[in-house]
RNA sequence: GGUCCCUUCGUCUAGCGGUCUAGGACACCGGCCUUUCACGUCGGUAACAUGGGUUCGAUUCCCAUAGGGAUCACCA
């Protein structure tokens, strides 16, 4: 066990999306790598806004991604008291203060401060306020420094400098008496003993007042590591415009975990010139160093293309087991059909994600092929009746309904008829599947069963133009 | 607007002063394979934002400019 002490802290006001887990991957990595712990926390402080639906969602989410933790989750919600308890401390000591302005004069100050040009800082009116007014609702501000600077030094970006005029005395807590964020991040890293603080880089610009905070805690300040963001296609921060961002949504849209895994990690990381990682390559490889300073857009096409190689790579029985859910939740029956691990085998190369191989299957379990007319136009001719016909009686005479003994009776009409196998397929694929596009024929018809298969064959003769 | 961050092919990236006529991957285009669709395979198009420095030598270091992003709540 190294000292590394890591967190992930999402916010409970929806689903956990693509950047989230992303973040989250990355301390789960860097934990694993050194040997270090993960903690998850719930930053549900905004009781208005958070649900313990979104907690469920997220919670299921991390354990579809396979993000383990070591310690939580822990919920800032059932924390008030330590909080509260810090709050105090720091207006004891001076360090904090009442205050006693309504939102409503802040925001008109912050107006005015900025249509004179200003900034639209707190202006400090309850800074040196003596007086406690009875009755009269206040938030906490923190007395934050007006000179000098704050700088600390990024693992990712490197080392970074603030002016401390450009903060401004921010609120740590609300006129209700709850506490807020940029707070309780602090108390809470310091007081779970985290050691490196990975998170979005959208959180930069707080990193300094929180520095400040940890300082006038007296707790010692962590390291940092802000990852970049994940844009959309316009380069701009991705979001339900670009497309699916729940992470769960990816699943029903029939990818597997490893892959979204294996595309989080390389959009931002990379290890030279590999490309595909399991988590345990990741745990293995993974260092901070490699991750890039820049932000990524996200790239649908080549997260379908890893779920296809995922996919192509995967165990049959587990890709059987997920195709079936997809098929059942496509109203479809599997049970009177072939067997389902024999169908993943003839799609697992030509599907690239679950859906669409369940797209696929489809016609494996109808129970009636209703087959496309174009096709039927095109292969379903008089002229190839004959053909169909002697391939037909050839699989009824089969007795070896194997790949092998399908392949025969095929080359026994080739022979036969001096047809070639472009001339006898297509009409057979036809009926059998329904469309022109589909597995093999050998394959089609081994993995159907020569019942099911004659059954068919001999439906389709109803096809054929006169 | 202030502050902060970022800047290599369309996209993800390799590159950590000379090995760069810049490598890989996705996508795209073409060949091959082939019973369809795919898979696979071979090949191709395609990038160091711009301008100054530093240096014998810059994609690599520094500074501007431009562009992009983030952030400025009694949200997190």
């Amino acid at each position: 066990m190294s000292q590394l002490r890591v967190r992930f802290a999402p916010s409970p006001t929806g689903y956990l999306h693509i950047g989230g887990a992303r973040t989250a991957l990355f301390n789960y990595l860097l934990a694993r790598k050194e040997k270090g712990t993960f903690i998850l926390r719930i930053e549900d402080t905004d009781v208005a806004r958070s649900t313990q639906e979104s907690t469920d969602a997220i919670l299921q989410a991390m354990e579809w991604l396979g993000l383990s933790y070591d310690e939580g989750p822990f919920y800032q919600s059932e924390r008030f008291d330590l909080y509260r308890a810090k709050v105090q401390q720091l207006l004891e000591q001076g360090k904090a203060y009442r205050c006693y302005c309504t939102a409503e004069e802040l925001e008109a100050r912050r107006e005015a401060a900025l249509k004179s040009g200003g900034k639209p800082k707190y202006d400090g009116t309850c800074r040196e306020r003596r007086d406690q007014p009875a009755g009269v609702p206040f938030v906490v501000r923190f007395r934050s420094a007006q000179e000098g600077e704050t700088c600390f030094h990024d693992r990712i970006k490197g080392p970074i400098v603030f002016n401390n005029e450009e903060l401004d005395d921010l609120i740590i807590q609300r006129s209700d008496g709850t506490p807020i964020y940029n707070f309780v991040v602090v108390v809470d890293d310091a007081e779970m003993g985290i050691t490196l603080v990975i998170r979005g880089d959208d959180h930069i610009n707080n990193t300094p007042r929180q520095i400040l905070l940890y300082q006038a805690l007296g707790y010692a300040v962590p390291e940092f590591a802000h990852v970049p963001m994940i844009l959309g296609a316009d380069k701009t921060r991705l979001s339900k415009r670009h497309g699916a961002t729940s992470v769960m949504a990816y699943e029903e849209l029939g990818f597997l975990p490893e892959a979204l895994v294996n595309y989080l990690a390389r959009l931002g990381w990379s290890c030279g010139d590999e490309e595909i990682f399991s988590m345990a390559d990741l745990i293995e490889k993974f260092t901070l160093d490699n991750v890039g300073k820049s932000a990524g857009v996200f790239n649908p096409e080549k997260l379908l293309w890893l779920n296809a190689h995922y996919i192509k790579t995967g165990d049959r029985q587990r890709l059987a087991a997920l195709l079936q859910r997809h098929l059942v939740a496509k109203g479809i029956d599997t049970n009177n059909g072939p067997n389902l691990e024999a169908v993943v085998k003839t799609l697992q190369e030509r599907a690239r994600t679950l859906v669409e191989m369940a797209d696929g299957a489809v016609f494996y379990y109808a129970k009636e092929i209703i087959a496309d007319p174009e096709a039927v136009a095109k292969w379903c001719t008089a002229e190839a009746r004959p053909g169909y016909e002697a391939v037909l009686s050839a699989l009824t005479a089969c007795n070896d309904f194997t790949h092998a003994g399908i392949e025969s009776a095929f080359a026994g009409v080739m022979s036969a008829t001096g047809l070639k196998l472009g001339k006898l397929a297509p009409a057979v694929r036809v009926t059998l599947t329904g469309s022109t596009a589909s597995p093999s024929v050998y394959e089609v018809l081994e993995t159907l069963g020569q019942e099911r298969s004659l059954e068919r064959l001999r439906n389709g003769l109803k096809l054929f133009a006169a």
